[in-house]
DNA sequence: TCCATCTGAAAATGAGCATTGTCAAATTCT
DNA sequence: AGAATTTGACAATGCTCATTTTCAGATGGA
């Protein structure tokens, strides 16, 4: 048995545990990110970021477990920028708050488009843990939404509706047109493209049907 | 070597094929739509199917082939469907058009949550390959879209923008509801669904940004 | 210094398939 | 009937990993 926890190379335990940790995390970033999870191996990742196959399952119990750990960063990372959006737009009327929230939601997605494709596109179907997982996190926004939307309608501010549809319908849209615009090259300036997900995430929450 | 080609069964090697080929498109269908492409292997499907994986691969190539020759077919049904319904839609406004082709494109995903599950989460991430059969597909419904709400626009029914932007919008949006839906029980009436989604693709193709 | 830990590299193990090959029985054609 | 095909079941092969184990050397602590 390892693990008896005296320090090495100048750093304790937890120490080296975290830098290989980050450094498998950083890795299954690019490897994910890039050729996708189907095609990631355990044995590629610890290569690529230098840590042995030994200590990959020292750290995790197996290769789900890492996707896993990855994408929870990924999602408690804009959840945690959605709450300091909400946070810090409390007061204002909704079509300052919804689109503000969306652009904090995404930020991490336009940045790096290896973290769009694994959020919006590897996660799905992976596997069912995985499945549920995504679903699982996409409720909670679901959720959000319509608090905020309900909030919103209470102050008379839009008019009331089926929040989860409308929610779903945001999600779906957003995560189609990020993970687009990451991939394609020429494309539009991030700050333009903002500007049309702000208007379209406006324009689900709170357009009524015509005639 | 097989494939000399005389009658069995009172049946000729095509229709013999075909029939084999048709059962595994069936129980790939309920396989995938089910369990997922991962979870997928070719003696699952062979067994379910009563086809022998010696026969399998007298009719596939491969594994993937299977899945896509299915999604080619779902797809091509879709588009048949798309099609069909513009022709009928001829000469009417874009308020009408569009609704109506986007409920033809998804009935075979209203009618078996399978086709939903496969179309719009299996297809995603599965290979490389498909991954760019599942964008190729999306592309030519990007177009078709743009087609239209251009002839709209120079009709002088609505304002013009970036369809290209719309189209996606209205994909992904369109993908998230319709999965939902099929997945969860209890849900709302088809009927009442499908009016909801009209209405979203009107929105998402006609409304303007509020202020 | 001496011993217990820790480490990276690499080999070993084992499962789960995809894919191919074998063969006796069934069917067809002449 | 008799030769040639076709069939389904199943064994055989081979490969790709995930996961475990080994091991010689590096390091830390007493």
């Amino acid at each position: 048995m390892a693990q008896q926890g005296r320090s090495y190379g100048g750093l304790t335990r937890e120490e080296r545990d975290a830098q290989r940790r980050q450094r498998l995390l950083e890795t299954a970033k690019e490897i994910i990110g890039t050729q996708g999870y189907a095609a990631t191996t355990i044995p590629g990742v610890c290569a690529a970021s230098k840590v042995s196959t030994r200590h990959f399952y020292e750290i995790y119990p197996g290769k789900e477990d890492l996707f896993v750990d990855l994408y929870d960063r990924i999602t408690a990372d804009s959840y945690a920028r959605v709450a300091a959006s909400l946070t810090a737009t409390a007061g204002e009327p909704i079509s300052e708050r919804v689109p503000a929230a969306v652009l904090a939601y995404l930020d991490p997605m336009l940045k790096d488009p290896r973290v769009a494709r694994i959020a919006f596109v590897e996660i799905m179907g992976a596997s069912p843990r995985i499945e549920k997982l995504r679903l699982d996190y996409r409720e909670t926004l679901v959720e959000i939404v319509g608090t905020e939307c309900t909030a919103s309608v209470a102050r008379g501010e839009i008019r009331d509706r089926d929040w989860r549809f409308a929610a779903l319908a945001l999600v779906g849209a957003v995560t189609a047109i990020v993970y687009d615009w990451a991939l394609h090259q020429p494309r539009s300036s991030r700050q333009a493209l903002e500007t049309q997900l702000a208007d379209l995430a406006l324009v689900l929450l709170t357009a009524d049907p015509p005639t």
